[in-house]
RNA sequence: GGGCGCAUAGCUCAGCUGGUUCAGAGCACCUGCCUUACAAGCAGGGGGUCGGAGGUUCGAAUCCUUCUGCGCCCA
């Protein structure tokens, strides 16, 4: 035995067989006449790294794809990456400017391209790499890619699908506009920041001179494109101008003043230009009142000559700013100046201001898609886990706005319109969507009657998808289901279950679930599970930026994949956040270490000690005496029931997803009833062999045990499982069956609970009174109905003289000499003291334990004797308050008996 | 501004359809143990008016109302 390390390493085992599983092609799923259960992994970012929550996420995917396939389903886990074209565009822009000193600006978009894809080969696929170290049972032969050939394909004809259905259209839409590197901006890109600016009030008069109203403005340059002036409709203040019309200072413009409920009142004066060009909440309310915009600013920030006041023509939008101040003053209209605070946002890149600017972009109608969408979730077609983000589902969905998919990007699927060259950029009165420039061509020269048009004549639109645009098609497009819709996409789809964190559930899942019964008139998933976010002791959710996070990769080197699996699981309640333990250093660091993952490694460690036990016992045929026979005995048939129990509440967990629970409940089994009472029950004396039936029955728990625990933690138990007996190849805990359930012996479980009980009360009695833990001690039983049925139990009574270190235990009415007691159930046992006992603290104790008990019985009693309660309880409740206050009052007599006796 | 959620032990959380001695688990803490599997361990222990108030009910941590505090989503 000692040749096996008191400590278990996943170093040396968790590498080992996970080549193994992927080598004997366990992950592989081909359809066959099984059912399937399949699910598809929320793509992460094809050059992202591992975090939290990736672990947490693909740990419970995992955990149900195992369990699945032990359960006898054909288990398919697809995996695969997202090209997150804002995500990676940037990184590879960034990479091209540090390393190679390149712009993106000087680059074509094929160069650019070829450069992304080289920086996609070298980083992407890491993360894939990295799953495999936590224990992802993926079909790694089906890894996809939002960006293959095929997937690419699927977006470029979903686009045009949507196109001739008339769900798809190009509009203008307000975007973050850099005038300084003339591009748009995403919003991750820009930053906002308080800064000072200043409010000025200006007079608008009445088309008749008279007094009109007066607005407040950081932006006065702009006047010049307003189209009205918007007061609140509750504000008395203006009503009375609501339809008239106003003068635009300097030009004299009349526009209209309306009332929408955006204003409000408190800000300002409460009275608002509407310039919908340069603001986007204008835009809205322009969009609102029918009101026409006016663009008077160039791509590059000046004043373009759409403004028809000459002066500032020209200028940059600042210093006309300043330029218009004192002209204002001069034409009296300027009332005051006010200084105050507000967010600006400026450029990441260039920290220039950013522009809110009007573009053509395209846009996904959204009512049609949306009803069934609502509906699959609303009647539990798809069943959300936990069910509460059904609300926050529907609360989007009733408002859906339509969806902006072109993005002023490179990597991405490259949106398949095209213009007439002939046409000015974003002048184009001809759009032509295909799959390909042919197919434009051939519209093209249909539209306008021109025979003569080539290829070069027409432009492709610059835009490419937003990756959610592609990623929507994820659970059709890896099953191939566009071009074979009769393929295996059959088999898989709808598929079982969908994990993904809560925070993606518009962006991604509602659009998944849009395009299934767009494209499969069907649910993409049953269930979708949503995750908590991992946070950190502050809450904060834990982030790359913040540096808030655990190192994922040190934290598996610490405590291992089966340590860290554990840990995260432990404390994840579905869809609850998950307040990660790790601690944060004196500097103020985050630590790589978790009390959390730390208890998941001892697990381990208990497991791997009861390996080294079990494995360090000789056997012999017959037991040593009958005492043992019959104590072992029992305690087999306890420790197989019990697991029967368990099992129960394991599976009715999976069933509810809890997965959580069910970890805890094997995890108390393993640890408390298995090792701690029944290894103790059935350990042989020092160098004493065990009985071949128990052994084998100790190794089959064992192994079952372990089969249980497998999904959770599949390292460990598949290490185990082999140093546990010799195995056939082939036979490997991953492919076991999952214990299959029956009814449990409840009366014996409940039988062996007391004899615990009466084992816990003893060691407890020891503790309370410095003896020894294995000082042989004289227990009397007083004689009782109860007490004897318990200890006819065969094995009973050598299992508590074992289990509590007895010297004797006999059954009397009478009461030994110098004894301490102690009731259990509703029978008395004596301890023989060796030394004397103080009996004042011995009537104390007792005295404290009679009024708790009478109290018990009263409160009992006064339920019982409420007619109303007796009447209208269900029998089984009523009975049960009967036998609560038969045994208050049984040990209410023992008691009374103790004291009397002490005197 | 519209909507949703949460509040249970020092910390992180379970507690399902109101009903068993139901007030639980893990960690932390306290006591005693290096006992031939495991000190990353063993045997025990203490600790909560279930956020406040009111209501429904024979019975409320659980259902309803309201207040307070915190969080989130959308605008």
């Amino acid at each position: 035995m000692s040749e096996i390390s008191t400590r278990y390493n996943p170093a040396e085992t968790e590498e080992k067989w996970y080549q193994h599983w992927e080598k004997s092609g366990y992950f592989r799923s081909v359809p066959d006449d099984r059912e399937a259960f399949t699910i598809v992994i929320p793509p992460p970012n094809v050059t992202g790294v591992l975090h939290m929550g990736h672990l947490l996420n693909n740990s419970i995917q995992d955990i149900l794809i195992r369990k699945a396939r032990m359960d006898g389903k054909n288990a398919c886990w697809v995996p695969g990456t997202d090209h997150a074209s804002i995500a990676t565009e940037a990184k590879v822009v960034r990479w091209l400017r540090d390393e190679k000193q390149l712009r993106k600006a000087d680059l074509t978009r094929e160069s650019f391209m070829g450069y992304a894809y080289q920086w996609k080969d070298k980083y992407g696929g890491i993360i894939l790499q990295q799953l495999r170290r936590l224990g992802a049972s993926c079909d790694w032969d089906r890894t996809a890619f939002t960006m293959d050939k095929g997937y690419y394909q699927d977006c470029i004809r979903m686009f045009v699908d949507l196109h001739s259905k008339g769900k798809l259209y190009r509009g203008l839409r307000m975007v973050n506009w850099d005038p300084e590197a003339k591009t748009v901006l995403s919003n991750e890109e820009v930053i906002y920041g308080e800064e000072n600016a200043q409010l000025f009030h200006l007079h608008y008069k009445l088309e008749d001179g008279s007094d009109g109203v007066v607005i407040a403005t950081q932006r006065p340059e702009t006047i010049f494109a307003d189209v009205a002036v918007a007061v609140n409709p509750k504000d008395p203040r203006y009503t009375h101008l609501v339809g008239k019309k106003v003068l635009i200072p300097l030009i004299d413009k009349a526009i209209p003043v309306i009332a929408d409920d955006y204003v409000d009142v408190e800000f300002g004066t409460g009275a608002l230009k509407i310039t919908p060009a340069h603001d986007p909440n204008d835009y809205e309310i322009g969009q609102r009142h029918q009101l026409p915009v006016i663009d008077i600013l160039t791509d590059g920030g000046q004043i373009s000559d759409a403004c028809t006041y000459a002066p500032l023509v020209g200028m940059d939008r600042f210093a006309a700013r300043k330029a218009v101040k004192p002209l204002l003053d001069q034409a009296g209209v300027l009332v005051k100046i006010q200084d105050y605070q507000t967010k600006i946002g400026r450029s990441e890149r260039t920290n220039s201001v950013v522009e809110p600017k009007l573009s053509l972009q395209w846009f996904v109608k959204m009512a049609d898609l949306g009803a069934p969408a609502l509906k699959a979730v609303m009647e539990e077609e798809i069943k959300f886990y936990p069910p509460s983000f059904q609300n926050l589902y529907r609360n989007w969905m009733e408002n859906l706005r339509d969806w902006c998919i072109s993005r002023q990007l490179w990597w991405g699927q490259q949106i398949p319109a095209w213009y007439l060259k002939s046409e000015g950029l974003s002048k184009e009165t001809h759009v032509f969507v295909a799959e390909n420039v042919d197919g434009a061509l051939a519209q093209a020269k249909a539209a306008t009657g021109n025979d003569q048009l080539t290829a070069d004549d027409l432009r492709q639109d610059e835009d490419v998808l937003d990756t959610w645009a592609s990623s929507w098609l994820w659970p059709i497009s890896v099953f191939d289901g566009f071009n074979q819709p009769d393929g295996e996409i059959k088999y898989y789809y709808p598929t079982s279950v969908l994990v993904t964190g809560w925070d993606i559930i518009f962006f991604w899942v509602a659009r998944m679930i849009m395009a299934g019964y767009e494209y499969k008139q069907e649910r993409p998933f049953q269930a979708v599970y949503f995750t908590g976010m991992v946070r950190d002791k502050n809450r904060r959710k834990m982030s790359k930026s913040l540096g808030n996070s655990p190192d994922s990769l040190a934290l598996l080197d610490k405590y291992g994949a089966d340590g860290v699996r554990f840990g995260l699981m432990s404390s994840a309640a579905a869809g609850g956040d998950l307040i990660f333990d790790a601690p944060f250093g004196p500097d103020g660091a985050i630590l790589d270490e978790s009390a959390l993952c730390e208890q998941g490694r001892n697990f381990c460690n208990k497991m791997w000690n009861a390996l080294r036990l079990v494995k360090g016992w000789n056997t012999t045929a017959t037991p040593e005496n009958e005492d043992i026979e019959r104590t072992n005995a029992l305690a087999v048939e306890w420790i197989n029931e019990k697991f029967q129990a368990v099992l129960a509440t394991v599976e009715s967990d999976f069933k509810q997803y809890r997965l959580s629970e069910a970890l805890k409940s094997l995890y108390a089994f393993i640890w408390d009833d298995f090792c701690s009472s029944f290894l103790e029950m059935v350990k042989p004396g020092y160098e004493q062999p065990i009985d071949q039936t128990t052994y084998d029955a100790t190794l089959a728990m064992f192994s079952q045990m372990l089969v249980a625990l497998h999904p959770f933690m599949p390292f460990i138990t598949e290490e185990l499982w082999h140093q546990l007996e010799e195995r056939a190849a082939g036979d490997d805990c991953c492919v076991q069956r999952y214990p299959a359930l029956r009814p449990a012996n409840a009366e014996l479980i409940e039988q062996v609970e007391q004899i615990r009980d009466i084992i816990t009360k003893i060691r407890e009695l020891r503790n309370a009174n410095q003896l020894k833990q294995k000082e042989p001690l004289a227990v009397t039983v007083q004689n009782s109905a109860t007490a004897k049925a318990l200890f006819d139990v065969p094995g009973a009574r050598a299992m508590v003289v074992k289990m509590a270190y007895l010297g004797s235990l006999s059954f009397s009415d009478a009461e030994p000499e110098n004894a301490k007691s102690f009731i259990s159930g509703t029978d008395k046992f004596y301890v023989e003291m060796p030394t004397e006992i103080d009996v004042e603290a011995e009537r104390a104790k007792l005295t404290t334990e009679l009024e708790y008990q009478r109290g018990f019985a009263r409160s009992v009693e006064g339920k019982l004797s409420n007619e109303r309660f007796v009447s209208g309880a269900p029998a089984q409740v009523v009975d049960n308050e009967r036998k609560k206050l038969a045994d208050a009052q049984a040990r209410i007599a023992i008691l009374e008996e103790s004291l009397q006796k002490l005197g």
